[in-house]
Formats: structure tokens, C-alpha cells, sequence
DNA sequence: ACCTGAACACCGTTCAAGT
DNA sequence: ACCTGAACACCGTTCAAGT
């Protein structure tokens, strides 16, 4: 039984690496996974990750890259611009809190620059159809991107703070204090529900108020 | 000549570590913000940090509330809740941009929940004023904070990136690639007002269809 | 009340050398 | 092409002990 050299050939790849950090990401959280860490379950040296990547930050950001793959499988064509926004938003929010602390890897290989932002080639795609401005379109896709990104890390960070039964103290005791909220799942759709309707206001005032302008932003009469 | 004992006098408050901490964050960068840094700088052993804070978490939740102190200072008032989002959501980014790596800070310390929302407590006097359901207000204070906080992130991690020249490569072989934007300051406010424009839809929606609910979401009909 | 000294158990990264 | 061995220059945190 011959298998492609993932599990004990001692010669590993790239992408060997990358999956086996997300599987220890998954299991021990960010804090510990270390380049040592990583470099045993592979049962080699640390100082061997770094023929395959330059640094840690570029192999975090293989990992990221890896979380965000199915952000691809989104089929967006039948979708109008604002049910776009929300399932692609929904989508990254699950992407996100499928591994643990992912959404705090991701945030930080976001910021970095070092993978490209998971929303906007799709939106981009349905809201050139719809003939909203493109500049328009990348500010949507930021603001949906940073906001899902934010919201995750936050939401994830309370998840695993009281699996850990970190949060409890007092918890009963003060039961208007909602600083640890519910979970509300709720609310998040419609926070993005609220950006995809300001989308269309502003794209809609865009093509109706003076001509579209060099860079597709409309201004007030 | 006697000062108040934060710069030689040996024994130091809270206070002082934080106020050195904010100095040497913003000299310095994150990365080197170590506990052995700021200890040396007050002229202390870092064992020292340990009076004053449980561990390094704390003491930079300590320099995140410093660094959004100023947000205090906007006065809501006379504004319209569309305008409180877009002057709220400007004011916390030049915070976040008046220090080196403020924006990371800031970011985990809010995640982690070791500081409050900069942005709550003013958006929601002026939603009240104006009668927009408190659970509505809320989560629009949350989706600006998440993406002004992302959305600086990403900015000042490009700022410090080329002022280290670590980015020109062929730049300018390659025109059509804007994956580094101009930093256009435009794009942030179009993505806020886009966001004021989602909060104002739904809330009037809110306002009109169906009794508001228990927890102020309106239903489509 | 505030700090030192010394230790513990780690980090990321480099680089000559091996196969 | 892929990895080892050994070192370098660090980390955050604890805790008895000092004043």
C-alpha cells in the first residue's frame, strides 16, 4: 500500500507542510503551532521547513490560503448583487470558524498582503454584470471582507475562551451584562444584509447622479 | 526640579508602563514591544511588569485603551445617525494610524475582548435619539468598528512595508496590478457611507414593516 | 508597595555539512 | 533536492527574596 509520501516517507513537500500545520492549528490553536512543533509531527528538524519556506509567515500564509479554498466553490452567476454579498459573506464566516483560530491566521495574512482578499473576484463578477462601477465593487468587497474577518475573530475568540470555561466568573449573577453575547447569529446576516443594501443605494445613486465620473463615485446634487 | 516619578524615580505606576509602552510601540514597531524592552526603558527588570500587570496581554490592553482614548472626545450630539457612523468610523482610523502598528494592536486587544467598542456608546445616543432599535445600532456600531479596524490594518501594514522599501520590486513593470493601492483615503469614506446608507435601509424598514419585533428586526413582507 | 536575581521552558532563524 | 546538528540571540513567566 503505497501512498504519496505524505504520512512517513521522510520527504515532504510544500504542501505536506501546510496540511499538516492546519491539522495542528486545528488541534492545539495558533499559540502553539511553532516551527518545532510542526517540524516533529513531520518527524524531521525545524531548521527543515525553511528549504520549503522562506519564514513563518509564509508558510501561516499556505495555511490561510488552505482555510479559504472554498471560498472558490461559491457559484455566484445566478445570484443578484446584494444575495451575493451576503452568501459570500456567510460563506467566509464558515470557511473561518471551520479551524480552530482561523480567523485570527487569516486577519493577520490579510493584513500582511500575503494571500488575496476570498470575495472580491466573485463579487466583482456578478456586479459587472449588473453594470455597477468597479471601484464601487472593490470597496464592497473590503468592507464585506474586513467586516466578516473582524467579526469572526472576535466571535471565535469568545467560542474557544469559554470552551475552556475561562469567561464564566460571575456570568449568572449579572445577567444584563451581554458584553458576551449569545452568539447571535442573527446578527450577523443582517449586518451584512446591511451592507449589501447600502451597496445598492450608493451603486444606484451612481448611476443615476452626473456622469459616472473617472472613478465611478457619483456626486450629490 | 520634581516630576511625578515617570522618569527617574525608580518606583513606577500603571500609568507609567503603559505611557512608555505607547512610546516604544510607536518607535519601535509591535514586533519588538517585549516585555524586556519596556522593562529596560523604565530602568526595571521585566519581572518587574509583573506588579503591575497579570501578563503582557493585560499591559497591552493597556496601550490599545490609550491609543483609543481620543474617540472620547467626538461630540454626536448635532449629528445625524448617517453622519455619527462616517465621523465615528474617520475618527477611529486616524487613531489607529497615529501610531506605528497601532491597528494590530488594537485589533487582537479588541478580539480578545479586553477593551470595549470605541464606536458603541456614541452611535448608540444618537440611534436612540432618533428612536433606530438598540439591537439595529449595535450591530452597525459593530460592522463599522471590524472594518475600520481591518481596513487600517491592511493600510498601515502597507505604510510601514514600502517606508522600509520592502515592496517597489517591479512595481513599475507591472501598471495594471493595483493589488497595493494609491491608499486612497476616498475609498474608506465611500465604504463607510455605504454603510451609514445599509443602516439607514434597514432601520426606516425596521420602522415600517410589521411591529418591530423583540429584538427589532422587521420581517419582509 | 514595588522591585531584583535567577531560573524554566521555550522561541524563529541561519548555515555549514551531510546524502 | 531535501534534511541534520549545532548554534545564536532572543522570548514570557514564576517566585523566593530583598527593601
Amino acid at each position: 500500500m503505497v501512498m504519496s509520501g505524505s504520512q512517513d516517507g521522510r520527504r515532504h513537500s510544500r504542501d505536506d507542510v501546510s496540511e499538516m500545520a492546519l491539522r495542528l492549528l486545528d488541534e492545539y490553536g495558533l499559540p502553539d503551532l511553532t516551527m518545532r512543533h510542526i517540524a516533529n509531527a513531520l518527524e524531521v528538524r525545524a531548521s527543515a521547513l525553511y528549504w520549503h519556506f522562506p519564514n513563518k509567515q509564509a508558510l501561516l500564509a499556505a495555511v490561510s490560503a488552505r482555510i479559504l479554498r472554498p471560498m472558490e466553490d461559491v457559484r455566484v452567476e445566478e445570484m443578484t448583487v446584494s444575495e451575493a454579498v451576503r452568501r459570500l459573506g456567510a460563506r467566509l464566516r464558515e470557511c473561518l470558524l471551520a479551524y480552530r483560530d482561523a480567523a485570527e491566521l487569516v486577519s493577520s495574512s490579510l493584513a500582511l498582503g500575503l494571500v488575496d482578499s476570498p470575495i472580491r473576484p466573485q463579487l466583482l463578477a456578478v456586479t459587472r454584470r449588473d453594470e455597477v462601477p468597479d471601484p464601487l465593487a472593490r470597496v464592497a468587497a473590503e468592507a464585506v471582507m474586513h467586516f466578516v474577518v473582524g467579526y469572526t475573530f472576535h466571535e471565535q475568540q469568545r467560542l474557544t475562551a469559554d470552551s475552556f470555561g475561562l469567561l464564566p466568573e460571575d456570568a449568572s449573577l449579572n445577567p444584563d451584562d451581554v458584553s458576551a453575547s449569545p452568539s447571535d447569529a442573527g446578527e450577523f446576516e443582517e449586518a451584512l444584509t446591511m451592507i449589501a443594501d447600502g451597496l445598492e443605494v450608493v451603486s444606484a445613486s451612481a448611476r443615476a447622479g452626473a456622469r459616472p465620473g473617472p472613478d465611478g463615485r457619483a456626486e450629490s446634487s
